[in-house]
DNA sequence: CTTAGGATCGCCT
DNA sequence: GGCGATCCTAAGC
């Protein structure tokens, strides 16, 4: 059975996936923005959370697509992922930076008034998700029922891709995708 | 501009 | 006990 959300096909591999999500707009509880910066990970990936299998933290990687994956990182951020491919496969694509479109006095209210600059608002997964107000309650969760709408995208767009960051193992895999010349990056592609 | 350290949780060996 | 799919602040050049 299909899972098609947005005009994107969530039962694609996670590096199809990524790069289709450049470009839609996420909101949460209407607040939030155009994605520009995504990252896969697949089950066959040394640097995935579900690379050894399914724990309490990476459950909802072995579930249905179209669903959040929320983990804690480094014991203080929240991260936002969707999970892709078949039922069970244990993939998942992270959302690392949005261009803020909707409710950006909420975000820069939940963010702290010392990062005002609206291009650090939503550049990187963990201020992505303090803005948004994505924490575990959202884990597992479908994209396609409130509190999230996903859009699609209104145009083409050009894309850049390269390697993941803050990972050790497979470095070199450029699974990183990003929206050409977008100046909400986490981090600028070489 | 670059680099270093601390915060702090859950899973791993 | 170690190590992250991170971010912020401070200090050095």
């Amino acid at each position: 059975m299909k899972t098609v959300l947005a005009g994107i096909d969530f039962n694609a591999p996670s590096h199809e996936v990524a790069r289709q999500l450049i470009g839609t707009v996420l909101l949460v509880d209407g607040v939030g923005g155009r994605i520009v910066e995504t990252e896969a990970y697949d089950r066959e990936d040394p640097a995935s959370h579900s690379f050894s299998g399914p724990t309490a933290r990476n459950a909802v990687m072995f579930g249905a697509p179209a669903r959040t994956y929320v983990y804690r990182s480094y014991g203080i951020h929240w991260c936002l992922n969707f999970v892709c491919c078949a039922p069970g496969h244990g993939a998942g694509v992270l959302i690392r930076a949005l261009e803020p479109l909707a409710g950006i006095d909420v975000m820069r209210a939940r963010r702290d008034a010392a990062q005002a600059d609206l291009r650090l608002l939503c550049a990187g997964p963990g201020r992505l998700s303090q803005a948004l107000g994505v924490t575990r309650a959202h884990n597992g969760r479908p994209l396609a029922l409130p509190p999230f709408t996903l859009a699609p995208r209104a145009e083409e767009v050009e894309l850049v891709s390269g390697p993941r960051i803050g990972i050790s193992k497979a470095v070199e895999l450029p699974w990183r995708f990003g929206l050409a010349g977008s100046r909400f990056l986490s981090r600028p592609f070489r």
